[in-house]
This record gives structure tokens, C-alpha cells and sequence, in this order.
RNA sequence: GGUCGCAUAGCUCAGUUGGUUAGAGCGCUCGCCUCACAUGCGAGAGGUCGCAGGUUCAAGUCCUGCUGCGACCA
């Protein structure tokens, strides 16, 4: 029953995770009708454990320990992402290492090391999640790869393709040439950098004496250069409009060509168009029917291909190009721009370039068939839903991104040009389809823009337009995000119509962060919508990104990255979650410092410490019975007990409203203050006094109380800090079972009573102002002190009543009460409401000190009461405002009045004292 | 370039619908090992609420402009 003097997170958080695994706890009861349901927002089967993932999962679990304690089932599905890029990276890393490719071994025993590894290493941050002391039911634990959910995803294939939601095209997409795949369009991240703007003079096909100048930030791709465009309404060019330029170096004929989107500040005003490698010039080529040239392979080096079509030799300029990648054709085309004169200045230029967001590498807009969902007509529902308040989301300024976003959203590129994940279930003809089963050695082949997908569940038997029997499967995979879009649904079984997918579709709430809004939470809503004809969850929260302390985002390269694991081991996962849980306001990013986490740490070693106070004070009788506030209704309680249960009940209020609604800063704050601040500040300090006896109101109620707030602590602190809760209540309430399925606190509002919150508030002002004189007086807490008490009879009464509080919270010896007469000569003063509070002083240099700090103190209240008085004799004051304020203000004015009045008196007589030789 | 957000104590941030002397944590200063806790107790200092206008009896809070910072989109 002894509890140790500290808090010693290391020596318990393990065994209560593995306590509550084998209660089953995680698991949804099956005895509500409540129901809350959540899916993790999976993380990538090759990540660990970061900040990010930390706060989310914190925000998750805290919602989930909440819900189920207040009666919901809960159910909170877990899993993993397969990140194919990523994952595809990291093995074909390993690969490297020992001098191999992919290819190589071939896509079958590629995918098959991939699983392997994914058994073996895979789910490593699954288990570094459970550290944090998440309760999600891991005999759900989900992957985006499993049979299920592959099952999911050649059903949503296929139903959006009958539907008419997919087709196949040859496109310019984003293309990484590291990862060698289409990306979508939000998988490319935009930077601005430091770069050039080059000057190149195109001259006249029939008069080489005449030239345009174009303006570029890529000269590299004027090789595939098919026009020139001009604003139609610019003077300087409209002369050279329909008729033809030479392109330098390569000598081709171009037209130049006039469109209205040229914008005529840029550069010269006249633009080179390259259609294969530009996606403005890509419209403008569809407009007028320009050619499309290809210049890049899928390295993004100069493909020779591009320029010996139909021609029996290659031109004689091409083999200085030709293999060479993207910087180094750049350098090969100034120099050469430069040798022929038709290089005219180089400016610097600050521009925006795309990146791989998996590899950083600088993504290459290309040209080639891929997959594409038609997305408009699933926007237009999600947007829908979120307008009408189906989904809610909070905070609910990222409903504006969302719309903007979605109201001019593009096709969604799906198809990847790798190995890992979901081999798209679409099948060619080796027949009919021969001419566009294109092979690229390695026995891989390439299906060409026109191939002619059967899209089905499982391989055909036979093709429907020819009766052949021999097929090739798609070798593209999905982007992983569309497996991730059907994540609420294909984890509780869909397609099957299980229990699960009746009892928890729609998901309660879906926590997240705003970084995936696009990526994820809109496709989620969009697939939801169409395939479930519900939304997926009711509301979205959004957190903020963790940053350190300076603000910067946490990465390996900058060297400030905070581990998580490592946070715990040190300062304990309860005081890591309340940490993570008060800085996450709304709106804002959360910027991490350590020392917050030590502060929270000494939060947790203070419940502990109050916990063992508690229990020290315990006689077996009180220990032996069961624990109940309500047993107190009806008995005699003192002033500190009636407040410290309405005090209880007012926090428990503002603690679910808080929840409630995500403010999960206030509720942390709430039950910070309440248990430091409230209950172990004041309650327990009064407390002693019964218990020792003094006040002689018998120490056994008290006992009762001690150990019936400290339990709904406890219970309200659970779902922030689960161990060192779950730990304590095992010594409260020995043997009765884990804290993480009591009902949780509700309030009993006849508890609540403001009356006595007033009178205890004066009682600690009262104190406060003893001890601040004290302190002013250098008095040492050792020592005791007269108090003298001047003012109205109902105050004094009170206090009074109340004065064995008085002398041992605030160290008073004798209290003397006066309700009129003559004031003490020569005191320390300080006022609270209508009471005087008078510490006689007994040296000179205290009476010095003290007249320094009155005159101080008087002017400070003067300032304030003309304030209050000009907003009085303010005639529009008095004729619009609210009855309350000016009742207030006059009430203020008043008391002002009388704190001067009486500072002013004690001024006063600390100068008699003086003149008088210092004698009182 | 477009959109949105932010600016409050030394630091990190709260601050419902406009209405007490603008709050908290950390840090800082002073005094205390007071029998739950020195991971503590008591007291204190510290703010022209970014700048300039406006609305209002009343603005940290609402409006406009400016400055600075950030994010997202192009």
C-alpha cells in the first residue's frame, strides 16, 4: 500500500499495456448501442515512429480511452500503409548494396522479397505505437496489401471503370526519372530556387536577318521546341505571326503562332513552345494542333529516339546530345547557343521547380499512357457533403483549402511504373493487342497508348472480340493513395456486408493531419460517397504539424528531430501525451520544446505524490469501504469540502465540453489546474486540519473526500495519461478491476454551488494578501504573525469562522477582529473587498519599506478608478450600455474608493509612528 | 502571381458572442528542506495586445490599409 516518494514511469508502463491486451479492453463491447469508430491514418510499413505520429495517434487514443469510458463501443482499427515508392526504394536500396537491380531478380521474386521483409521488419512502428499506449484493436490490425483489401481495390477498379470513371490515355504527366514512374499532380512538390532566365534568338526560316528572342528558364528542351507564341494584341510581333522561325542548333522550321494567354510581361513576350515538356504549352500545342516532341527517355536523358523517326541516320547535331541528362544538355545547349551567337544574356531568375515528393529528384513533365480517374464527378458530392454538414470539419478553417481544392481538381493520375502494390487488373490480348505489347527486355514489355484494356476481377478466359486465349496483365501498379482512399471501408470488410461495416460505417471522427487533407481525406470522401452512398466519417479534425522549439519542421537533415521513443523512455508516456495534448490548440503549429515535457513529467510526479498523501491518510476503515461521494449528500460539510465538490463538478464540466469538442489543449488545462492548483494546493493543505484534528469535524469525511476526488481525478486524467492513472487506481481500488473501463465523470450539477466558490475565493484572497505581506516584511514562514482584522460584521463573521484556516494556511498567531473604531497604528495594509488586513510592523526600516509600497500601491488604484469614472460620467456610457456593466463599474467605483481611503489612513499613521520615534 | 492563416510577458502559447485590474506553462528574482511532493512550497517582477486608421458608449476581440512571418496552390 506504500507508495514510492517519486514517480518511476520505467518500472510500470509495460506491464499495464500487457494488462490491458489481455482484458481484451481494446476490443469494441458488444453491450452498447453507443458506438464510436475510428481507422488509424495508416502509417507507411516502412516508417518509425516521429513526432507527427505521436500527436496523432496521442489525439486518437485520448478521443477512444474518452468514448469508451463514457459508455460508447469503441472501436479504433489499426494498420499500415505499403507505401509502394517508398517501400520499393528501400529494398531496391538493400538490393544496390549488393550490386543488384530489380530487374535483375524480376518482378516475381522482387515482390516476394519485399514481403518478406515487410514480415520481418515491416510492422516495426506498429509496435513503437504501442508504446504510446494506444488502444486500438490490433486484432483488426489491417494492410493496405492484404487479401482484403487487395480484394477492395480490384472491386472499386472495376466498378469505376464500368461506370465510365476511368479510362486510359496518353497525357503529360509528372514523371520522377529517379523513381521512373508517373506521379500525381500533389505528388509534386514545388520550391522556388535561385535560377536563370536565358535569352535565345530564333531568327526568320526566309530571313535569317530578323529574329525573335525567347525568354527560357529550361533551354535544354528547346530541342523540342514545335512554335513560337506571341500575345495576339502585341505590337512588337504581330509581324511575325503565321510566319516561320529556324530553331537553332536543331534547324527545324517552326511556326510562330499567337494565343492569348501569353503573358507579355514575361521576358520578351515571346514564348517557345514545347509541348512534350511543359504543361501550359502542352494546352497551347492541343489548341493548334502542334506537334509533340518527346526529347527525354524515361531517365530524362536526350533519347535520340525522338529525332531519327522515319529518318535513316540520326542528325549529325544530335551526337553531342544524345544519352546526356538534364543538366548536362542544358550545359551542352548554351555552349553551343553561345558558339553560334544565338545566346543574347543571361538574367537571374527566381522560379519554381517541381520535386519527387518521395526523392526530392526534379520531376520531368513526360508524355505517356497512363490511368487516370475522371474525378469531377466524384467531387462534386464530396463537396457537397462537406457544404451541408454531413462532414464536419474542424477547425473549420480547412474546409476553405478543401473546396478550393476540390472545386478545380484535375484528373487523378492512378497508374505507377512500379512493382510494389496493386497490379492494376486490367488485361490485354496477346493477339488482338499485339502490335501495342511492346517488350523493353528483361522479358518486361510496355503497352502502348492505344492497347485495349478488359478490365475485370481475374484474368479473362477468352477475349471477347477475338476468342484468344492468351493474356497480358497491366504491369502498372496503383498509386497507393487509392488504396488508402477506401481505408474506412475496405478495413471493416467491404466488399463483403459484414457485421463491422453495419456497426461502424460511418467512422465517428477521422484525426489527421492538414499535410494529407488532399492526398488522402478528399479521395476518402470522394470513395466513400460513391461506394458506400454514406460519408466515411462524421467529423474531420485536423492537428497541426509538431515543429522544434525554433519553429522549423522537424528533419533527419536539419538535425533537430526529437524522438518520440526516446522522449518517452526519458520523461515517461504520460507526461509525453499531456505535453503533446496541451500544445495542441487549433490552428496552430505546435512548436516542441523539451523542457515542456519535463514540466508535464513533475505534473505526473505531483498526482502521484498527492495519490500518496492520500493514501497515507487513510484508516483501514475508510479503505475497506467502497468509495462514493454520493454517500456524502445530505452530511454536514465544511466550507473547504462543499468547495472543493463544486469545484470537482464545474471542472468535469468544462473538461467534456472541452473533449468534446477537440479543444484538447482546455481539456489538459482544465484538469492541470484543477488537481495542482485546486485540489493539492488548497484542498489537501486544508484537509490536514481535519484530519490532525484541529478543526475537530472528525478526519474520517474527510478520508472519504480525499480518496472520492482523487478517484474522479484519476478517472477524468485517464484518457491523458493512462499508466500512471491506471497504477494509482490499482492501489485506490485494489483488485476491482482496470480504470480504463469505469464510467467516466459525470457532473452532478447540485454540487456545483457559486455561493460557496465566492466565499472560498475570498478566504484564499484573504490569505494570499497575509502571506504577500509577510513576504514584503521578509517574515520567515517559521514565524508567526498577529493579524488584524478590520471591517463590516458579515465579513469578519466569516472569516472568523473560518480562522483556523487562517492560521495555518497563512501562518497567523493571534487574529483580532474589529468592526470599528480606531485602526492600528503603524501596520503593513492590504485590502480585500470591504476587509482591512493590518500586520503590525515592528522596525523602522519596515515602516519605510511598507509607505514606499502603500504609495504605490495607492496610485495604482487611482489610475483605476479614474478609469472607472470617466467611463461614468460618460452620459453614453450610462445611456446605452448594459444595465450589468454600470451596476459593475459603479460597484467597482465604490470599492476603489474605499481601498484608497483606507490605504490612504494607514499612510498616515505609519508617519505618526515615525515622527513619534518609531513606537506603535 | 493567387488564396488562407498568424503577429498578445524573455520563450511557447490561451483568450467563446466586443464589457472586472489581459491569463497559463516555462524561464527569471526573493524567501523557505513547513511531517505528500525541493520533480517541491510561499511571494514577486515582467505586456502601448505588430503599425496606422475606422466602427462603437466601450476593441486584444469587429472592419480597412500597411509591415513582418508562415502555409497551401500555381
Amino acid at each position: 500500500m506504500n507508495l514510492a516518494k517519486a514517480y518511476s514511469h520505467k518500472d510500470v508502463e509495460e506491464k499495464w499495456y500487457k494488462y490491458w491486451s489481455d482484458l481484451r479492453a481494446f476490443q469494441p463491447s458488444t453491450a452498447s448501442e453507443r458506438r464510436f469508430a475510428m481507422v488509424i491514418p495508416p502509417p507507411n510499413v516502412t516508417g518509425s515512429l516521429h513526432m507527427g505520429h505521436a500527436l496523432n495517434n496521442t489525439l486518437q487514443d485520448i478521443l477512444c480511452r474518452y468514448k469508451r469510458m463514457d459508455g460508447c463501443s469503441v472501436l479504433w482499427v489499426p494498420g499500415t500503409d505499403h507505401a509502394g515508392i517508398a517501400t520499393q526504394n528501400v529494398i531496391e536500396r538493400q538490393l544496390a548494396e549488393k550490386g543488384l537491380s530489380r530487374t535483375d531478380l524480376g518482378r516475381e521474386r522482387f515482390i516476394e522479397r519485399v514481403w518478406s521483409w515487410r514480415t520481418e521488419a515491416g510492422s516495426a512502428i506498429l509496435h513503437q505505437l504501442k508504446a504510446l499506449g494506444v488502444s486500438c484493436d490490433w486484432s483488426r490490425e489491417r494492410f493496405t496489401m492484404d487479401e482484403g483489401r487487395s480484394r477492395a481495390v480490384r472491386e472499386a477498379f472495376v466498378r469505376l471503370w464500368v461506370d465510365g470513371l476511368l479510362y486510359r490515355a496518353e497525357r503529360l504527366i509528372n514523371w520522377c526519372p529517379r523513381c521512373k514512374t508517373a506521379l500525381a499532380d500533389i505528388e509534386v512538390v514545388h520550391e522556388e530556387i535561385d535560377g536563370h532566365l536565358w535569352y535565345i534568338r530564333y531568327p526568320l526560316a526566309d530571313d535569317p536577318s530578323q529574329a525573335l528572342i525567347v525568354a527560357t528558364t529550361r533551354p535544354e528542351t528547346m530541342l523540342g521546341d514545335t512554335a513560337v507564341a506571341v500575345h495576339p494584341e502585341d505590337k512588337r510581333y504581330q509581324r511575325f505571326v503565321g510566319r516561320k522561325v529556324s530553331l537553332p542548333i536543331v534547324e527545324r522550321p517552326i511556326p510562330v503562332i499567337a494565343d492569348p494567354l501569353v503573358d507579355q510581361e514575361f521576358g520578351t513576350g515571346a514564348l517557345k513552345i514545347t509541348p512534350g515538356h511543359d504543361f501550359n504549352d502542352f494546352e497551347i500545342g492541343e489548341r493548334y494542333g502542334l506537334g509533340k516532341i518527346s526529347i527525354f527517355d524515361a531517365d530524362a536523358r536526350i533519347d535520340p529516339a525522338a529525332f531519327v523517326d522515319g529518318k535513316e541516320r540520326p542528325p549529325a547535331w544530335l551526337r553531342r546530345y544524345q544519352l546526356k541528362d538534364r543538366s548536362e544538355a542544358r550545359r551542352l545547349v548554351i555552349e553551343e547557343l553561345e558558339e553560334k551567337g544565338f545566346l543574347e544574356k543571361v538574367e537571374p531568375y527566381r522560379h519554381a521547380l517541381g520535386r519527387c515528393y518521395r526523392c526530392q529528384t526534379v520531376t520531368e513533365p513526360y508524355l505517356t499512357p497512363q490511368w487516370f480517374v475522371r474525378i469531377k464527378p466524384l467531387a462534386e458530392p464530396a463537396i457537397q457533403a462537406v457544404r451541408e454538414g454531413k462532414i464536419r470539419i474542424v477547425p473549420e478553417g480547412w474546409a476553405n483549402s478543401y473546396f478550393a481544392w476540390m472545386e478545380n481538381i484535375k484528373d487523378w493520375t492512378i497508374s505507377r511504373q512500379i512493382w510494389w502494390g496493386h497490379q492494376i487488373p486490367a488485361w490485354y490480348c496477346r493477339k488482338c493487342d499485339a502490335s501495342n505489347i511492346l517488350k523493353t527486355g528483361h522479358g518486361d514489355f510496355m503497352l502502348s497508348r492505344d492497347a485495349k484494356p478488359i478490365v475485370q476481377h481475374e484474368a479473362p478466359n477468352r477475349c471477347p472480340t477475338c476468342g484468344g486465349k492468351e493474356f497480358v496483365q497491366d504491369p502498372d501498379v496503383l498509386d497507393t493513395w487509392f488504396s488508402s482512399a477506401l481505408w474506412p471501408f475496405s478495413t471493416l470488410g467491404w466488399p463483403e456486408k459484414t457485421a463491422d461495416l453495419r456497426d461502424f460505417y460511418p467512422t465517428s471522427v477521422l484525426v489527421t493531419g492538414f499535410d494529407i487533407l488532399f492526398f488522402w481525406v478528399a479521395r476518402m470522401i470522394m470513395m466513400g460517397l460513391k461506394f458506400m452512398g454514406d460519408v466515411p466519417f462524421r467529423d474531420v479534425y485536423i492537428h497541426a504539424l509538431v515543429r522544434d522549439q525554433e519553429g522549423q519542421k522537424m528533419s533527419k537533415s536539419k538535425g533537430n528531430v526529437i524522438d518520440p521513443l526516446e522522449v518517452m523512455d526519458r520523461y515517461g508516456t504520460d507526461a509525453f501525451r499531456f505535453t503533446l495534448a496541451s500544445l495542441a490548440a487549433m490552428g496552430r503549429d505546435i512548436k516542441l520544446a523539451e523542457e515542456r515535457i519535463a514540466g508535464y513529467q513533475n505534473f505526473v510526479n505531483k498526482l502521484w505524490n498527492a495519490a500518496r498523501f492520500v493514501f497515507m491518510n487513510l484508516s483501514d476503515a475508510v479503505r475497506s469501504e467502497p468509495l462514493s461521494l454520493d454517500s456524502l449528500r445530505g452530511e454536514k460539510l465544511n466550507l473547504a469540502d462543499q468547495w472543493i465538490l463544486s469545484r470537482l463538478n464545474s471542472t468535469i464540466r468544462e473538461a467534456r465540453e472541452a473533449v468534446d469538442s477537440y479543444r484538447f489543449n482546455e481539456f489538459a488545462h482544465h484538469l492541470y489546474q484543477f488537481t495542482w492548483h485546486e485540489f493539492c494546493d488548497w484542498y489537501i493543505e486544508m484537509s490536514k486540519l481535519s484530519l490532525n484534528g484541529t478543526l475537530g469535524d472528525g478526519p474520517q469525511k474527510t478520508q472519504r473526500l480525499l480518496a472520492g476526488v482523487l478517484e474522479k481525478i484519476l478517472l477524468l486524467l485517464h484518457p491523458l495519461m493512462p499508466y500512471v492513472t491506471e497504477e494509482i487506481w490499482h492501489v485506490l481500488k485494489d483488485g476491482q478491476g482496470s480504470i480504463m473501463v469505469q464510467p467516466y465523470p459525470t457532473v452532478e450539477g447540485g454540487w456545483i454551488q457559486p455561493e460557496v466558490d465566492k466565499q472560498m475565493g475570498f478566504l484564499t484572497e484573504v490569505t494570499r494578501a497575509i502571506r504577500n505581506l509577510r513576504s514584503e516584511m521578509n517574515c520567515p514562514p517559521s514565524k508567526e504573525v498577529k493579524v488584524i482584522l478590520f471591517g463590516g460584521e458579515p465579513s469578519l463573521a466569516f472569516l472568523r469562522s473560518q480562522e483556523p484556516y487562517l492560521r495555518a494556511l497563512a501562518r497567523a498567531g493571534a487574529v483580532e477582529y474589529l468592526t470599528g473604531g480606531e485602526r492600528p497604528k503603524g501596520t503593513a495594509t492590504a485590502v480585500i473587498g470591504d476587509t482591512e488586513i493590518y500586520l503590525p510592523l515592528e522596525d523602522m526600516v519596515n515602516l519605510r519599506e511598507e509607505k514606499v509600497r502603500l504609495a504605490r500601491e495607492v496610485s495604482r488604484v487611482e489610475e483605476e478608478l479614474a478609469r472607472v469614472q470617466r467611463k461614468l460620467g460618460n452620459g453614453e456610457f450610462l445611456a446605452k450600455a448594459k444595465e450589468e456593466v454600470i451596476r459593475r463599474e459603479r460597484e467597482k467605483a465604490g470599492q476603489y474608493q474605499e481601498k484608497i481611503r483606507a490605504l490612504h489612513l494607514s499612510l498616515q499613521r505609519i508617519t505618526e509612528v515615525e515622527q513619534s520615534g518609531g513606537k506603535a
